[in-house]
DNA sequence: AACTATTTATAAGA
DNA sequence: TTCTTATAAATAGTT
């Protein structure tokens, strides 16, 4: 759809292939935002660029199209069907343990958050001093919660687009390099 | 691009929603397969439907991504050393003794939320502007985790999970050896 | 599912 | 990179 028709296939230039994948990437998240408010989906995109640099677009947000699916599907157990669990095996696996462990902690924490919201919200406060103390111990407290929260909403999200229920693991890293597009 | 514009707003008539759906989502990933292919880029969508039936699109699939990109990135975790701006990440061995950390930290943040909610029923509490406070102070810290939800740290999950889908309930071991190389 | 009148996306070019 | 514009492609309403 432009000036001329092109074949799908690889675009041989590197600029041209720049140019052309922020165009068709812009383009793509704007069909998806679309395709969510015109039809109430939810969806989530991730898409890495020729240089490797990552994109990601989500509706409402890849944690709440993550949670929706996750309880729909819950958390099925698959074994490793591929057999190639040697690769950092022992360490990966370790902290899938303690991630899987982590994720149902806060899980469970984030749905008394809520309630908490929802109990301030519907009774009208009346204690000034105690809602000072529990004001600031409750925002510590979801400071805690959300500080790992991140990090499993992520690994939720990646489930659900690995297309297996699973739970994943999640190693903080960063560097990377950054390239141009 | 039809017979006549229509605005971006949830269609009403759930037949003509449904249809909408599908004829965006075949274009939807019609223009990710193409983004692809033209780019060489990674793709994943994960969508579902106003009736909550989920569809992927994944090229060339979520593993090979997932492989490429250790392959690649490997998981090492040194500091800084593109001159990228970044927050610290722990690297692989840390990880264990983090995670650990955390658990029990929430689990004590658990209990004071507990007692908070308790607190709250007990005492019909009143007073709006604390409330007020609050639901600000929240929505601060969810923006915070917005706000981690960077694309880096989201390719990076994807990555290592989609490599290591598993998850085993196992014992808890103790740390893992290696690094990475 | 097909068919088109239109709108929208975008390939080139500036 | 941003904009312009000719043209290809997607799709809303219809059959």
């Amino acid at each position: 759809m432009g000036r001329r028709k092109i074949e799908i296939e690889m675009v041989k230039d590197p600029n041209t292939r720049q140019v052309t994948f922020s165009k068709r990437r812009t383009g793509l998240f704007k069909k998806a935002n679309e395709l969510s408010i015109l039809c109430g989906a939810e969806v989530a995109i991730v898409v890495f660029s020729p240089g490797n640099k990552p994109y990601s677009f989500g509706h409402p947000g890849v944690d709440v199209v993550a949670s929706n699916y996750l309880q729909q599907e819950n958390i099925n157990i698959p074994n490793d069907s591929q057999g190639n669990a040697s690769f950092d095996a022992p360490n990966m696996e370790n902290l899938n343990q303690e991630l899987a462990e982590v994720l149902a902690q806060i899980r469970e924490s984030e749905k008394q958050a809520e309630k908490h919201d929802e109990i301030l919200k519907k009774n009208d406060v009346k204690k000034l001093s105690e809602l000072e103390g529990l004001k600031d111990s409750y925002k510590e407290f979801q400071d805690l919660v959300k500080l790992r929260l991140s990090d499993l909403e992520i690994s939720e999200y990646l489930m659900l687009l690995a297309r297996h229920p699973v739970v994943g693991v999640k190693a903080k890293s960063t560097k990377k390099k950054r390239r141009k597009n």
